[in-house]
DNA sequence: ACCTGAACACCGTTCAAGT
DNA sequence: ACCTGAACACCGTTCAAGT
């Protein structure tokens, strides 16, 4: 969410440091790293501006000077975390290209691993996409050889992949009842009947704590790694196939041609 | 989330019915299918039980009695919602059942639209996906020849693919101020520079409003249907690329072989 | 068993007041 | 300009008490 004009602040004024307890001068990006700090460590449901403040060393009411809700603090914080997703990406064939986004995008939410949930929702997700990575998509695409409508099509597709399964991977238990929520999916496995749904049956062993719906150790603790590499495999070979479809198809109405 | 054993109700006992003003008897049942409807109205945000309370014409206190938190009572109106994700699916090729279950479960999402930044969320996922379903999804998968550590992998690949595009398109702007959501993004629009983000600026007409990041209306309101199918072709023949390839790889590791 | 009624603890936000 | 200090409104949850 772009930011409203904050504040002007002039840019080499000398501020009061008051006091000795070592807090840095309050500002907008100090407010947004210790909210960030706070989310990392409990997550955005526990988030709550009176601990924050009280990290600051400050009042409550002294944060609405530099931020105006607790919504533009969480989408604040995770417009910080995500700095930095389209840095020095790769050049190359558009398809390794391809890969490294939705790795890097991956590597970037693995250090924020609470952060996940919150990208699909609307509190956020504007704030965490800068334009270079955006050009950084269109232009693999282009090189990909889409064009016009099926352009915008497959960056949403593709945008849609590389939210699309780490979100997942990284969304977990709430922390504080791990315990019920371990059992809770274990009882979920146990109510699985080989009569009623044998290709699951036969597979549950293997999939047990490893796939989705069926695991309870948190993607953060325990990555999906061949599940994502597979993720990306899945992707990079589709997004081919279909550009690859795409492009017999035009020439196909269009017969005589360069 | 399982649900713990409720407190038992006998089937056929006539319950007292105070009041006139039409209020149904309380119920697990009930309040899920009240607070659903709120949700629906007002987005998880706003739902609260107080409100939930007065809706029903009870004291919030009562729902207590039925449904032990908050929590529980949004991911019980998932799965409430998510009801009929495994009806009639269809059958034949797999890849057709492929793509229709990624069909049948934007269909569903698209009942709740304001449940979907829901999905990916730590506390509701496993509300949402019966038994019938995954084994659905696994049959077809050992039908495009998967095994082993391998199906594990397309499990979760086909998983993450199923709620990743839905989710996405349907998490929108906060329903208070869209019109402070949709200049913003107008901002974000504004601020791409054709010199540092050429790519990007070649396809920002056809993208504005209709890619992910630089649109304002809601994927309710106005869905990326085409955008949809592109995913839906992009997964089907990705899957299908990779099942070949990892068969062929076995092939060759096993040279004699049927 | 099922619900009332009141109370508690907590939290986001506002605002007048200070410096 | 920047922060204090207190207050307001709201909300999830608990609990004793009713029937």
């Amino acid at each position: 969410m772009p930011t409203k004009p904050p504040p002007p602040r002039r840019a080499g004024r000398p501020r009061k440091t008051g006091d000795a307890a070592g807090g840095a001068a309050l500002s907008r990006e100090s407010i947004l790293q210790a909210a960030l700090a706070l989310i990392d460590r409990q997550g955005p449901q526990a988030f709550n501006i009176r601990e924050l403040a009280q990290a600051l060393k400050v009042f409550p009411s002294a944060i609405y000077w530099y931020v105006p809700s607790r919504n533009e603090l969480i989408s604040g914080a995770v417009a910080l975390a995500m700095n930095g997703v389209a840095d020095d990406l790769v050049t190359g064939r558009w398809q390794a290209r391809l890969a490294a986004l939705l790795r890097r995008y991956r590597e970037v939410l693995r250090r924020h691993p609470r952060l996940a949930p919150l990208v699909a929702s609307e509190l956020i997700y504007n704030a965490t996409f800068d334009a270079t990575m955006l050009d950084h998509l269109v232009q693999l695409l282009e090189d990909a050889g889409f064009a016009g409508a099926d352009l915008v099509d497959a960056y949403n597709v593709v945008f849609a992949a590389m939210c699309g399964f780490a979100t997942m991977e990284l969304s977990t238990a709430p922390a504080e009842d791990a315990q019920a929520w371990e059992s809770a999916c274990r009882a979920q496995i146990a109510r699985v009947d080989a009569a009623r749904q044998p290709a699951l049956a036969r597979h549950l062993d293997a999939m047990q704590n490893r796939a989705f719906v069926l695991r309870w150790s948190s993607g953060d603790g325990q990555p999906l790694d061949s599940g994502f590499e597979a993720w990306v495999d899945v992707i990079v070979r589709g997004v081919e196939s279909r550009a690859r479809a795409l492009r017999t198809a035009a020439k196909a109405s269009r017969p005589a041609s360069s």
